[in-house]
DNA sequence: TGATTCCATAGAAAAATCTTATACTAGGAA
DNA sequence: TTCCTAGTATAAGATTTTTCTATGGAATCA
């Protein structure tokens, strides 16, 4: 019954109550004369009743159609407002992102492409959380996050999963003489104050097994939770440090140097997105950014040690 | 832009939204499946935004999607409410109604066709007003009222007139001799006590050059402002009283009788219209009702002269 | 592996819509 | 009155949109 009613026949008739005339009404549509003029009597037809009686040439509106201008006019602002909102959509103009970032990423890699990305975009809004990797496995899982920068988890059908392998950097006072080294040997290390994550971190212990290996001694001096205070005390020359690679690259610390390990010590983070369910557009985007940037550092670290 | 999507296309899309497959919607629209395949990739397309992720074979919606479900539902529920109001609008089951009478129409006549009128419509709205003749124009002429039923006026462009000869009737007391004729002349009316309208009104300007002409004398005893006293009165035995047809024709007083007046004074009451504005289809529907019976009143009397 | 289910695409057919051309009516000016 | 203008309605053909039939490809299930 009303299915057959078209938005183009809403659009037409309101335009044609506006200005009181079908020719003038198809004159500013942009269209003939004849298809108006047909258009509002199969719009009467359908309705099974005159909206407009034909009074010496000119159209008087019935009661009815005041009414039905009243109805079309809600119904066109609605559609005018929504369209407006997909196009923006479209746009990435418009929507939201829930980003769970570790630590590491939350200091400044992330925030830093988030800023960039939402600089032209004013009607985006941004919920950005920083948790342990392990809970924002759970926060991506549950679906209440869009995406997830973590330790590279244990593969679960609910996250999509895309990893990259960074290289561990030790962390050296500039002023230290080691900081003229380019690269710092296991053993150099050995019986030196390190400032090191808790021990069950991957990095902790990849840390401790390399001294080990190398019969080096692992010195724990500091134990912290993020790298990012262990950054100040090395800066300090309290201590030195094996850190992620992300910190070793977006710490922007004069006083701290960052030299390549020997051997390498890599560390693993991903991207990650719920499964099951699609993307948002802007979703999609932010995560191209994100992941453009993590294989850029990749990518630069992996080429130099070749 | 946002004038080509289609109430169709949102139907469809809504019927999709809700069996999440292109299939089971194409069936129960009742279209073929490559014809709701191909609508939802021309709303994807103008929508410039994938609304669904094509995930091994099955549909899932993005979060887009989502929110145009929700857009569109407010506007399909809109467009289902309009087309109900505007269906019982065309069978006269809904809307308003506004009818100005004059007072010998008020008592009987005009409620009587009313309450049949709105017997089966309960969702009709109906706005009754009991005035003066001279003041039921300038509600017409005003447009406030869609109908009104006065002594006839004089033509004014603003009221559209069809107006109706009734002849008037002696309410004579039940009881009395005079009773017994059919038909009473002037003079045996001569100095019998008699109730009229004030002096202005046309019927009692008519009645009193009656007796005039006949070298009757017209005895005013009571003079009222509206017949349906004077009947109480007739009824009483207290006075005669030549009244308009409509009284007449619709009184209830087993105490009254009507006899035919010779000659006969006539009275004009019309139907009124507002020129300048279509009726709504409901007082175009009452009209029609009122017409009818005042034709039939009118017609009744006349043959019975013939 | 074969059967089933679902979506997409292509070409033909059908339907709706638009345009051109024309007729009719009313109002204003010569 | 008669002509001119401005408005609407209608008919026929052209165009665009929508739908259908037929078919192919991918995933799921036994």
């Amino acid at each position: 019954m009303f299915s057959n009613l078209t938005i183009r026949q809403l659009l037409t008739f309101r335009e044609v109550m506006r200005s009181n005339s079908i020719t003038q009404a198809s004159r500013a549509l942009g269209r003939t004369q004849p298809a108006v003029s047909a258009l509002i009597a199969t719009l009467e037809k359908q309705l099974a009743l005159p909206l407009f009686v034909r009074d010496r040439g000119a159209l008087v509106p019935t009661p009815e159609a005041h009414y039905f201008l009243e109805e079309t006019n809600a119904v066109l602002v609605r559609m005018e407002r929504t369209a407006q909102t997909m196009s923006e959509f479209s746009k990435l103009e418009r929507g939201s992102l829930r980003i769970a970032c570790y630590p590491a990423g939350s200091s400044y890699f992330v925030p830093h492409l988030l800023s960039k990305f939402v600089a032209q975009r004013p009607d985006v809004h941004v919920d950005f959380m920083t948790r342990a990797s392990q809970v924002i496995e759970d926060l991506i899982a549950s679906q209440e996050f869009d995406i997830g920068l973590a330790i590279t988890p244990e593969e679960r059908s609910s996250i999509l999963v895309e990893s990259f392998t960074l290289e561990c950097f030790v962390a050296v006072p500039a002023d230290d003489p080691l900081a003229n080294e380019k690269s710092i040997h296991v053993p150099q290390l050995s019986g030196v104050p390190m400032a090191a994550l808790y021990e069950e971190h991957d990095i902790a212990k990849s840390s401790e097994k390399a001294f080990a290996d190398s019969g080096a001694v692992f010195n724990r001096r500091f134990t912290v939770r993020t790298f990012l205070p262990a950054i100040e005390l090395v800066r300090s020359g309290a201590c030195f440090a094996i850190v992620d690679g992300l910190t070793a690259k977006t710490t922007r610390n004069p006083g701290v140097a960052f030299r390549r390990l020997v051997p390498e010590i890599n560390n693993n983070i991903a991207l990650l997105r719920p499964a099951h369910r699609p993307p948002s557009l802007l979703a999609e985007a932010f995560a191209d950014s994100l992941r453009t940037h993590l294989a850029e550092i990749a990518e630069a670290q992996s080429r130099s040690t070749v």
